[in-house]
DNA sequence: TGAAAATTGTACCGATTGGTATTATTTTGC
DNA sequence: GCAAAATAATACCAATCGGTACAATTTTCA
């Protein structure tokens, strides 16, 4: 790993919970130059523009998330618990997140939705890839005869996803824990309904 | 109505689609200005700053989608055919919203939550009025015998505001209707569950 | 270890930021 | 319809914006 690499590595660390935390409008250069540490000159010889460096920041924010709850869910030995852990994993990090600053998905895909095309793409593919994966843990539920046949896997993704983080949404704006106990009590509610 | 209370109207009207598509940090001065094709004087002259027009324009935002939403309700009779209704308002101004740009609880929320400590307290508490109305609904519901007695309206209210943020996010960044469907179904199905 | 290459710091760029002082215009009330 | 008051336009402010040129320094590898 050259040096470059490492500065580089060390940049979208660091600046990857000021982007999650204030947006991309509201990160200046000069935030990122006092959070690394570095001059200007170190971080535009190491990334080409500000955009770079929020793209990274943010496939950045949403790995270390995915890492943090696939090491959650390794732990448990059936669907159904992996999922309740996945429940539990966002209940326990809307106040305590890998990345400060939330959900880098909702962030994210809130701001840009309207005005930053490129980002809304990216985000847009997250968000898909994130709902699938939960969709595939109910398929192999259902396979592994954990759940009943004819469940929606793909509908109960979706929902469980979608009232999660509007649970997160709340819960970061009231600084209630609340929604979140909430909404999370239902879906593992409807997981017991969809259990054998 | 004096000139100078017009023009103040005015320009929260036409500022007000433009915070709520680009946030708080993404609108410049330049762009109120061009929006109400007025100068920096004559705004300036109605309001003290930036963040005075940004509030007011968030609170004109939420009482027109209020008032939208009870222009709907007040066509029907019953709390039941109401709540499906605001289910169906939901849905129906995703991609038609009454404000451009989406959701402005949603949009402010997670802008404000971490670095913008009035916003946050204003949109919080307009949050927890939202889902007191709904839960309202389902009480007023229960107390007409529409809904069963011994359902819990207060959860009740959480699950189905967070989960149709958490659809309008999604929609949004997707440009697809399917999450907000989905959503609306499951929602509805709900409310088959808890009728008599 | 030494010299070339890669990386970082410094100084600067024009454009834009939010905001103000002052002048010009319009509205208001008699 | 006129004078006073309220409102809007213009011109400007220092500060900050994202970004670049180039010199100083550090890494790299023979």
């Amino acid at each position: 790993m050259t040096k470059a690499e490492r500065t580089r590595q060390f940049i979208i660390e660091q600046t990857a919970p000021l982007f999650n935390s204030k947006g991309y409008d509201g990160t200046s250069m000069a935030d990122l130059m006092e959070s690394t540490g570095l001059s200007k000159g170190a971080i535009y010889g190491n990334f080409r523009d500000k955009d770079e460096i929020a793209l990274e920041a943010f496939q950045y924010a949403i790995d270390t998330m995915r890492t943090r709850l696939h090491d959650e869910l390794d732990k448990k030995n059936t669907y159904k618990k992996q999922l309740l852990a996945l429940f539990d994993f966002f209940g326990e990090y809307v106040f305590n997140p890998p990345v400060a600053g939330g959900c880098p998905l909702l962030n994210t895909a809130v701001e840009a939705d309207d005005h930053r095309v490129s980002m809304r793409r990216l985000v847009a593919r997250e968000l898909v890839h994130t709902v699938e994966f939960i969709a595939s843990l109910i398929e192999k539920g259902i396979a592994a005869g954990e759940f009943k046949k004819g469940t929606d896997a793909h509908q109960m993704a979706y929902v469980f996803f979608c009232s999660i983080e509007g649970a997160v949404m709340f819960a970061r704006a009231e600084r209630s824990e609340e929604p979140m106990q909430i909404v999370i009590k239902h879906c593992k509610n409807l997981v017991k309904q969809i259990s054998n």
